[in-house]
DNA sequence: AAAGACATTATCAAATTGTTAACTAAATAA
DNA sequence: TTATTTAGTTAACAATTTGATAATGTCTTT
């Protein structure tokens, strides 16, 4: 199964550092979102849920200590790494932002690379499980990819590895129709090749153990998870 | 339950840096243990295994380069913090710091209650389980990390060290499958090369020693604990 | 130096899982 | 309708993965 890319969300008014940063982070693999201001921060965090926020201080609307008080104030991002960024330096407001809850505070002006180095230790240090914890839950059907299991109206269903991953691709959008070939390079990887008939007979086995109708056939096309 | 004091060990080779920074972090309730080089640091890494270590780029005997480097080939330190200080403030050193392992890069002049702040920021974000033990309990299973021993149904079970720190590992997130790369960089470390068996013979054992079934094969994934 | 405990490896057996083939059923197009 | 394409079913077989056991090496203790 394919791991989805490290998210972080830059949010800063002057775009010429939103750009040299985005670059740099671009290129090391993470994928990048910006914000001009604070408003624009919370409302892009709230919408991609990133892993890392960098903050600059000062912000039109509403600046980072603001955005990160109040990015702190919320379960949902215990787990996302804040960094503040700023042009003033001094002491108190270096530890303002930590006693706010930021991870790290980096002065500018700064390197694009040691910034990029910075974050990189940071993602060392937290859980792997942040964000790819990603349970999927359809009426009384519970797909749970960190324990290997499904569970049917309280029962357990214990899949094989390829038919729970067929399944836990189809359940993660369900109604979209996902063609064969996509299945194949996602579930067995592009360069694997494999018979026609092999994806049918995994949906089968899936049906059979579920013993309930929740992937649908298109015809021609592929197949979709429907509940 | 009374819970240990965080340890700390400053390495730098200026009495005064050391004084002051000790003070300050006593101060913030840390134990504190110092070093005035290298060679030094090392000896009292092994001896206290502290929880952080502070380290001055520049001292005699190794410099800090060089003791993060070793601290970071023992799987020993892995979970420790390493803090680098350093008066030079160029960019490659920064970067070099954080790859060799680093968790952050501090250039002096550095005021103390700044660093004292950085140092909270890191613990915060670490997990639980670096070095305080905590006693694991499900059901009529015991299984003490500070006695190295599992009690079940009342009677002492010893299992050798990896054994129990494989299970210590998968109990700690009971359901949770724990892919085998992940049990072999958490109990083995990540530069150990170990055959394909090693595992299930360790697993094997704990089964046979236990005498229940309490850890679960998923096949072609992993192992998880479920009792 | 010998004995014992532990970690690792090697080997093979056993079980599970994945894939294919052959055939049947169903849907679609001519 | 009939021909053609596509999907479903089943069973057989291949491939992979794990379990069990013994053997080896290493280290510590006596």
């Amino acid at each position: 199964m394919e791991t989805n890319p490290i998210k972080i969300l830059i949010a800063d008014d002057e775009p010429d550092i939103i750009e040299i940063i985005s670059f740099h982070l671009t290129k090391a693999g993470f994928e990048v979102f910006t914000a001009k201001d604070g408003s624009e921060a919370i409302e892009k965090a709230q919408l991609y849920t990133p892993d890392c926020i960098i903050l600059d201080i000062m912000m039109p609307k509403r600046n980072g200590f603001e955005v990160c008080e109040y990015l702190r104030s919320n379960k949902q991002f215990d787990k996302t790494l804040i960094v503040l960024l700023t042009a003033l330096n001094d002491e108190a407001s270096h530890i303002k932002g930590l006693e706010l809850g930021g991870d790290d505070f980096v002065n500018k002006p700064i390197s694009p690379k040691v910034l990029v180095s910075r974050i990189t230790a940071l993602f060392r240090r937290i859980q792997p499980t942040a964000s790819d914890n990603k349970l999927i839950q359809v009426k009384d059907l519970v797909i749970d990819p960190t324990q290997y299991k499904t569970i049917l109206k309280g029962e357990t269903h214990i899949l094989a590895k390829k038919e729970f991953e067929l399944l836990f691709l189809l359940a993660s959008q369900p109604g979209r129709v996902f063609l064969r070939n996509e299945i194949l390079s996602q579930v067995w990887g592009n360069d694997v090749i494999v018979g026609d008939r092999t994806i049918d007979v995994h949906v089968r086995k899936i049906r059979a153990k579920l013993g309930i109708d929740c992937i649908t056939t298109v015809k021609g096309v592929g197949y979709k998870f429907d509940y």
